[in-house]
DNA sequence: AGCACGCCGACT
DNA sequence: GTCGGCGTGCTC
C-alpha cells in the first residue's frame, strides 16, 4: 500500500523506507519488503512528498524517508511504548480560564483574521518589530486550536539556542510543548512522534524537520523569523522550510503564519500583492524608544594606519559605559582570530589545500582551520614558504582579534567571547548567557548567534565592527541579510533604557543599506530594494534555479560544462548564465562550475531543467547540485 | 563542515 | 534506561 512504512535491505543493511507504488505498477529493481512496520503516511503526506519532490527536483523517495523520520532501532521501540501523553485540552482550558490577557485592538484584529480562516488555507505575513506582540497572536490561536483538539506546528530557527521560547510557552499555556530538532534524545523524539501520529491534540515546536512529523490534524503553522536563511536546508534535499510550509498549509486547509520583523522580499512582496495576508502590529515602545544608530565613518579611521579595528568614539562611549556599570556588545561576523593569515615578509598566504579558500586563525587552539571543510594544522612560529620567523600576520576582524584588541583597552573590563564554536554545546551556552545576565561579563564579543534569542537589560552599548560585510558582495541578497542581521543587532541594545547607542562601523555610509538602518526604515529599504530587483528582473520579479556541477576530475567538470552549455535550453523568457567558476572554486577537493538559470514567472522551469540536466547523461564522477530557489550563491 | 553512529561514563 | 559528550567516518 503507498505510504506504508517499511523495513527494506539497502546496500546489506536494513533501514526504513516508504512504500511509494504498487509492484505491479513499477518496471524498476524491487526490494523485499523485510518488514512491515504499523505506520502508513496519509494522502496528506503523500501529496506534500511529491509536491517537494517535483519542486525541489529531488528524487521522491528522498522526501518520503524525511517522514518516515526515526531510526530503525526507534520505530521498533515506539510500538512497546505507547504515547505517554495526557490529555492537554483540559490544561488549556483551565490555563486559559485563569488568566485574561488583554490584546491590543491590532492584535486582536490580527487574531480575528486568522479566527475566520481555521478551516481555510490562509497564509498570513505577522509583520511586526520586537515587542510588538507577534507570540500573543498566535499564542491565542494556538490556544483555540488546541481547545478543539487540533494540533498545531511552530517552526523557529536555530531552536536549540531558544529555550527562552520554550519558557515563554510554558508559562502561557502551563505545560511544555512536544520539541523536535537535531538536538531532541531519542525518547522525546519518540514521543513527539507517536502523539503526532495518534492524531492527539498538541503543539510542535521544531526546527525546519518538523515539517515531516506525521500530523493527522494539523490546523496551525507558524514560522517564526520568517526570513531566516537557516529555514532553507543545503544538503540533500535542498528546500526552504518556509515555502515548504506554505504548502503544508495549503494540504491541510490551515493557517500559515509567516512572523518577522524584517520580512524577506519575496515574502513581503506577496504580501503587498495580496497573495498573503498582510497583519501588521506597530510596535508598543515605538521607534523613538529605540536605541540612536551612529554611523561612524572608517575612512577617517584607518584601521592599517592605526592598527586598530575599534573605532575612538566607540571606545569613548564603551568607556562610559563600562563606568555607568553596563553592558557593552561588539558585534563581529566573523569566528576566529583573522579570516586571513599573511608573512609580511614574503607574503604568503595560508590556503586550504582541497578548498579554494583561506585558513583562518584560531588562537585559543594555536590552530589555522578551513571553515569549508574539516582540515585544520597547527599554527607554525616560521612562515612555511620562506621561513621567516614571527612575520605572521592577520588581516581582518575575527571574534579572537577584538578580544585581544579590547582588553589592551579596557585591560579591567571582564570579556567574554560568544562564537557559533562554543554555542554548539547546550551548558557551555546556557552557562555564557547565565554569566551575562547575572552581570558576571562587561563586554562581551560575539557573532550573529547574538543577533538572535536573548535579550540582556544591561546591554545597553552596540559596536558593529564590520558593517560593510556583504554589502559589496555579488550575493544578490548581500544587502538583505546586512540589514535584517544589522537590525536585529541593532535592536538588542536597552530597548527600556533611553540611553542604549549603536555604534555602525563602515566604509560606506552613504549606502541605502547603512541609511536605512541609522533611521530604522524598515519600509524604505523593502521600497528600494524591490525597485532595484524589478529593475534587473531578479527574483521576486523571477526566478533562479542554480546547477553546480563537481567533480574530483577537473578535466571531467569542465567536458561537462561544455556539454551543458552546448544544450542549453532557448525558451522565451529563459536565460542561462554559464558555466561560471563560483567564489569557492574548490571544496573538499572537488571543483566546481556553475550555470544560473533565470526565467519569467510564467514560465515551466522546472520541466525545462528536467530536460536539460536530468537528462543529459553526465558522467557519474561529475555530481549536479540543483538550488531551486538559491539564496546565497557561495 | 554537517551528520549519523557508536562508545563511555554519570546519573537516578 | 537515559542523557550528554565525544571521536570517527562518510558524503547514495
Amino acid at each position: 500500500m503507498p505510504g506504508q512504512v517499511v523495513v527494506v535491505p539497502l546496500r546489506g543493511k536494513s533501514v526504513v523506507g516508504v512504500v511509494a507504488a504498487e509492484k505491479s505498477n513499477y518496471k524498476g529493481l524491487v526490494k523485499d519488503i523485510i518488514k512491515t512496520l504499523p505506520y502508513v503516511l496519509n494522502a496528506k503526506q503523500t501529496d506534500f512528498c511529491a509536491w517537494l519532490s517535483d519542486y525541489t527536483l529531488t528524487p521522491y523517495g528522498q522526501c518520503t524517508r524525511m517522514m518516515a523520520s526515526l531510526p530503525l532501532k526507534e520505530f521498533e521501540r515506539l510500538t512497546k511504548d505507547g504515547a505517554e501523553n495526557k490529555d492537554i485540552a483540559l490544561t488549556v482550558a483551565f490555563k486559559s480560564a485563569q488568566k485574561n490577557i488583554v490584546l491590543t485592538g491590532e492584535q486582536q484584529h490580527a487574531v480575528g483574521c486568522l479566527q475566520k480562516n481555521y478551516h481555510n488555507f490562509y497564509p498570513a505575513l505577522l509583520d511586526g518589530m520586537t515587542g510588538s506582540g507577534k507570540t500573543e497572536v498566535y499564542f491565542k490561536c494556538i490556544e483555540d486550536v488546541l481547545k478543539l483538539g487540533g494540533q498545531a506546528l511552530v517552526l523557529l530557527p536555530e531552536i536549540t539556542l531558544s529555550e527562552q521560547w520554550i519558557m515563554r510557552f510554558k508559562e502561557h499555556f502551563g505545560f511544555e510543548p512536544l520539541q523536535w530538532h537535531s538536538k531532541t534524545t531519542p525518547k522525546s523524539k519518540r514521543i513527539a512522534y507517536q502523539t503526532v501520529y495518534e492524531g492527539k491534540s498538541c503543539v510542535v515546536v521544531g526546527a525546519r524537520s518538523g515539517l515531516f512529523l506525521p500530523f493527522q490534524k494539523l490546523n496551525f503553522i507558524v514560522v517564526d523569523e520568517e526570513h531566516d536563511a537557516s529555514y532553507k536546508q543545503e544538503e540533500k534535499v535542498i528546500y526552504n522550510a518556509r515555502d515548504a510550509a506554505v504548502y503544508l498549509g495549503k494540504v491541510n486547509k490551515c493557517p500559515v503564519v509567516l512572523a518577522s520583523a524584517t520580512p524577506c522580499l519575496e515574502t513581503y512582496h506577496n504580501a503587498v500583492e495580496g497573495r498573503y495576508a498582510h497583519l501588521k502590529l506597530k510596535s508598543r515602545y515605538g521607534v523613538e524608544t529605540l536605541p540612536e544608530v551612529k554611523i561612524i565613518d572608517q575612512r577617517t579611521q584607518d584601521p592599517y594606519a592605526k592598527k586598530t579595528y575599534i573605532s575612538d568614539p566607540l571606545i569613548e562611549q564603551t568607556q562610559k559605559a563600562l563606568n555607568r556599570n553596563e553592558q557593552i556588545l561588539f558585534f563581529v561576523n566573523k569566528r576566529g582570530f583573522s579570516p586571513l593569515t599573511l608573512c609580511k615578509a614574503c607574503g604568503h598566504r595560508f590556503e586550504c589545500n582541497s578548498c579554494s579558500g583561506w585558513l583562518t586563525h584560531h588562537q585559543k587552539t594555536k590552530e589555522l582551520k578551513c571553515h569549508h571543510c574539516a582540515h585544520s594544522e597547527q599554527y607554525p612560529p616560521h612562515c612555511p614558504a620562506c621561513g621567516t620567523k614571527d612575520q605572521l600576520t592577520g588581516c581582518g576582524p575575527g571574534v579572537e582579534r577584538l578580544l585581544e584588541e579590547s582588553q589592551k583597552h579596557f585591560p579591567k573590563a571582564r570579556h567574554l567571547v560568544v562564537s557559533s564554536d562554543m554555542m554548539e554545546s547546550n551548558t557551555a551556552r546556557q552557562e555564557a548567557i547565565q554569566s551575562i545576565l547575572n552581570h558576571q561579563v562587561d563586554i562581551i564579543i560575539g557573532t550573529q548567534m547574538m543577533a538572535k534569542g536573548h535579550h540582556f537589560p544591561l546591554l545597553t552599548l552596540i559596536g558593529i565592527i564590520d558593517g560593510d560585510m556583504g554589502l559589496s558582495g555579488m550575493d544578490l541578497r548581500a544587502c538583505e541579510k546586512t540589514f535584517q542581521m544589522m537590525f536585529q543587532v541593532a535592536g538588542r541594545a536597552g530597548r527600556e533604557h533611553l540611553n542604549g547607542q549603536v555604534f555602525l562601523q563602515t566604509y560606506n555610509p552613504d549606502h541605502p543599506v547603512i541609511q536605512a538602518i541609522k533611521n530604522y526604515d524598515r519600509d524604505a529599504f523593502l521600497k528600494a530594494e524591490l525597485q532595484q530587483r524589478k529593475e534587473f528582473s531578479m527574483p521576486p520579479f523571477s526566478r533562479l534555479i542554480s546547477i553546480t556541477l563537481s567533480s574530483l576530475s577537473k578535466d571531467l567538470l569542465y567536458r561537462a560544462g561544455k556539454k551543458l552549455a552546448s544544450r542549453v535550453p532557448k525558451v522565451e523568457g529563459v536565460q542561462v548564465l554559464g558555466p561560471t567558476v563560483p567564489p569557492h572554486a574548490m571544496i573538499r577537493g572537488q571543483h566546481r562550475l556553475r550555470f544560473l538559470m533565470m526565467s519569467a514567472l510564467q514560465v515551466n522551469r522546472h520541466e525545462i531543467v528536467k530536460f536539460w540536466i536530468l537528462k543529459s547523461n553526465l558522467p557519474s564522477q561529475v555530481r549536479k547540485h540543483i538550488d531551486v530557489d538559491p539564496l546565497s550563491f557561495m
